[in-house]
DNA sequence: TTGGGTGCAAAGTGTTTGCAATTGT
DNA sequence: ACAATTGCAAACACTTTGCACCCAA
């Protein structure tokens, strides 16, 4: 994990290179994913945590900044089915998704952050000459020890 | 492959348990789907289908019909992120779905109909004590020999 | 006959866009 | 200074829903 200082610097790079600037907008929600690695956050999430810090920012300005971020491969935009778009930060030693784990009773999503796909994709390349550049793996299923109550997400379950 | 009537009968079964008829415009959409099981088929474009068969169809009988199915377990309901929902038949005999291959350069979409993860889910059952129902596996890149023009569906593209 | 099903139009989502005002470099 | 960026509201695309009428069992 970056230190912040690190991160806003690297985006800044980043952004310089594509003729944009890093505004106060742009700072803050890169904080904010920065400070929720974990989850992953939809536009409207963000733009709840953002509002704390820099309570003038709007929506639409969330929407845009995420899909600049996301052109410029500093977060990968995710799509669990459940109809909203989410976003994560990109490891930078992390080429590579991570999968998941969805829990179909509580909607809970959980990471494992190996890559266990290496071989498959030797297998594709080989076999459909496809040169694959990313993956997505999800499973859906239950964990044993699913804790139903504060951290039910049933409403929000995928698909 | 299943030959259309015993499809028919399939359905028909399953939405006697569930108290649901099978109306004239459901046995169409059935008969859609099980002609194009190659696509995978978003609302819209059953809708256009069905309507050539029964122009007076209504969208939202679509989605209600799709929907329907999938709880069903008659189609399966995907996202692959591109906004919009799309619906496959389910083979009896493949309980899992087939992984993707998505072209970045011309949106096109293959399937594996091979089970890659059998031994993958035993690990996250091992390690995780998550009990897999379902998996999703797509792989994002370039087949080398990707036909640009006619098929290009680049504004689709997922992502 | 009657409860489930339908078409239509209206309402909901999540997301994008046009525009005048504002801001970072 | 000036192009990039913003907030707002309106526009969008996809999907769901309320309701009066209709039809399959």
């Amino acid at each position: 994990m970056m230190d912040i200082q690190a991160k806003l610097d690297q985006v800044n790079q980043q952004l310089t290179l594509k003729n944009c600037k890093l505004t106060r907008q742009r700072e803050v929600i890169v904080r904010v994913l920065l400070e929720n690695e974990r989850d992953h956050l939809s536009a409207e999430e963000v733009f709840m945590l953002v509002k704390g810090k820099f309570p003038d920012i709007g929506l639409a300005t969330v929407y845009r900044t995420l899909e600049l971020l996301n052109e410029l491969h500093i977060v990968v935009k995710m799509n669990f089915g459940d109809g909203v778009a989410r976003y994560d930060l990109r490891d930078d030693d992390h080429v590579h998704m991570h999968h998941h784990l969805i829990c179909a009773d509580c909607g809970s999503l959980k990471e494992i952050k190996e890559d266990w796909l290496g071989e498959l994709e030797h297998r594709v390349e080989q076999e459909f000459g496809f040169k694959v550049t990313d993956h997505r793996l999800d499973f859906t299923g239950t964990h044993l020890t699913c804790n139903l109550g504060d951290q039910c997400k049933k409403k929000n379950k995928v698909s």
